[in-house]
DNA sequence: ATGTCGATACTTTATCGA
């Protein structure tokens, strides 16, 4: 089963891109992020024409996530517990059965956070320790389980083209970087970094100053597997070569197979 | 040295978020 995570800044700019990319890369998965946009305007039938089961959170101009699925959805919960206040739509989790059981993938778009000065940050913290909270539940049912997205979280020097360049980044503070290691301290397993080795593999380059032809690139999109689904893990990858595309999103496709 | 993109609205340009 092939799992990819996409944060595909706008589903309705991004629309001819993502058949593009599904049509050539067909995965079993696909969890989606920054579709900017309610439930009502995500642009289902297209992708169900492919022939994908469809599933949406979605929120007027900023955040909401997506997840589509060649097999059909047992369950699809929308939001991350912990704070019924929080009105962004930064999560969705939907279990899929399989010939191995079933196995639950979230798809999530954790909080940018900068400035650091700012409540932004606070909440980004926040909503970190949220997800590490409901993860210690689902790891209680010890069963399969990824959760994928756009985790805001540079892990390591070698996730960044120029580290000391991100040194003030919300995406690489030291606070963010303990928060993010206490999520994988519950005994999770970053699938890209148990499948490669090689450094400077990035999933995301910005807009601006020519990051993308200079490879000014970070790794911020990962797979987060439970022990029973990084016991399946067979391979990870990143679809680098949609940066190329003409319209293309800031962030490129990142993808896992397990043997399931 | 410079440099982007997408959504929104009292819209055709400014503002916000990333």
């Amino acid at each position: 089963m092939k799992i990819a995570t996409w944060n595909v800044n706008s589903i309705r700019a991004r629309l001819e891109n993502v058949i593009s990319w599904l049509k050539e890369t067909s995965p079993d998965v696909a969890c989606l992020q920054e579709i900017k946009t309610v439930d009502e305007t995500f642009p289902r039938e297209a992708l169900e024409d492919l022939g994908y089961n469809v599933a949406v959170h979605g929120q007027k101009s900023y955040n909401g996530v997506a997840i589509l699925s060649k097999s059909p959805f047992d369950e699809v919960t929308p939001r991350l517990p912990g704070d019924d206040s929080d009105e962004q739509a930064r999560y969705l989790q939907a279990t899929i059965s399989t010939g191995a059981g079933a196995v639950t993938i979230a798809s999530i778009y954790a909080p940018n956070g900068n400035p650091v000065s700012s409540e932004k940050y606070a909440y980004k913290l926040d909503w970190m320790t949220r997800l590490r909270a409901h993860i210690q539940d689902l790891l209680r049912t010890e069963e399969s389980f990824v959760i994928a997205g756009d985790y805001n979280v540079i892990p390591h020097d070698d996730d960044v083209h120029n580290p000391a360049a991100w040194a003030e980044d919300a995406l690489f503070r030291p606070e963010t970087l303990r928060s993010y290691r206490a999520i994988l301290n519950l005994g999770l397993t970053d699938a890209f970094r148990a499948c490669e080795q090689a450094s400077h593999q990035y999933t995301f380059w910005d807009y601006q100053a020519g990051a993308w032809p200079k490879d000014h690139g970070i790794r911020i999109d990962h797979h987060l597997l439970s022990p029973q689904a990084a016991d399946r893990l067979q391979a990870s990858g990143i679809d680098r070569f949609v940066r190329g595309w003409e319209k293309a999103s800031d962030h490129v496709p990142i993808w896992i197979e397990l043997d399931v």
